[in-house]
DNA sequence: TCCTTATATAAGTCATTAATTATATAATAT
DNA sequence: ATATTATATAATTAATGACTTATATAAGGA
């Protein structure tokens, strides 16, 4: 997982319709039709909605004849949430799209030019 | 936790510099100006996004005379994913704010007017 | 084959979001 | 007081996103 990757998921998933449409598929595999059916909305919006969310990697599709039958990637799901929980657990210095980030705060804190760290050593920095 | 404040954090989430703005606060507090130098954009754009994860109370704001530091709520964010994760596993019937959309659901499987589950039955409701 | 059903894609419109510039407020320092 | 620094808010513009209608594709049934 990268940040692309996560923020394209989050993305994904900060949609109410699209919370609808996972907290159905987490029940049970639908196909369009029927996700017309229960959420009243028409099927172009939908299909738009699964794009987004195969997009995310959270979804498959199951063709059967004429009707496409979506699926929810719960352990996928799973992994992208609580993988942004222990990434925020590794230390800044250690995350490779931070470096530049880190450097950065580093200067910041080593260097007393900044102001609002000048009274007292405030943070966990020491 | 309703389906509205899961809407409201992964929105919060779905951002690029906001990911950047949590991942540096998981390491420590900092104030917008120390923000503002590391992730070089403006100050208003900075004070918006810090906005947004605040109204998501994913951060808390601390003012230090002249300066306002922003902590992470890190408990709140694994609550809220981890919470989502969880409420997945609740069966569709007991979850309060879909009762409208497992009864829509239960009709389409009870009833033979839909094509897509007459061949074999599709699914897990057997 | 032709018609119907299921789904996807395209184009257009309207709403929402992100960023900028400008301004307001609050605290400190002179 | 006045000036400076830090932050927030407002107003505007630019970019995205969501939804609609229209059209294309694919499969099945008459």
């Amino acid at each position: 997982m990268n940040l692309k990757e996560w923020e394209k998921a989050f993305k994904a998933l900060g949609q109410h319709l699209r919370l609808r449409i996972i907290a159905l598929l987490a029940e049970q595999e639908l196909c369009v039709c029927e996700l017309e059916e229960i959420l009243g909305i028409t099927q172009p919006a939908i299909s738009q909605h699964l794009r987004v969310l195969k997009e995310a990697d959270l979804v498959w599709e199951e063709k059967v004849s004429q009707w496409v039958f979506y699926h929810l990637k719960k352990e996928k799901l799973a992994a992208v949430l609580q993988g942004w929980l222990a990434y925020l657990d590794v230390p800044l210095a250690a995350k490779k799209e931070f470096t530049a980030d880190y450097d950065k705060l580093q200067q910041l804190l080593e260097n007393p030019k900044v102001a609002c760290r000048q009274p007292r050593e405030r943070g966990s920095k020491e």
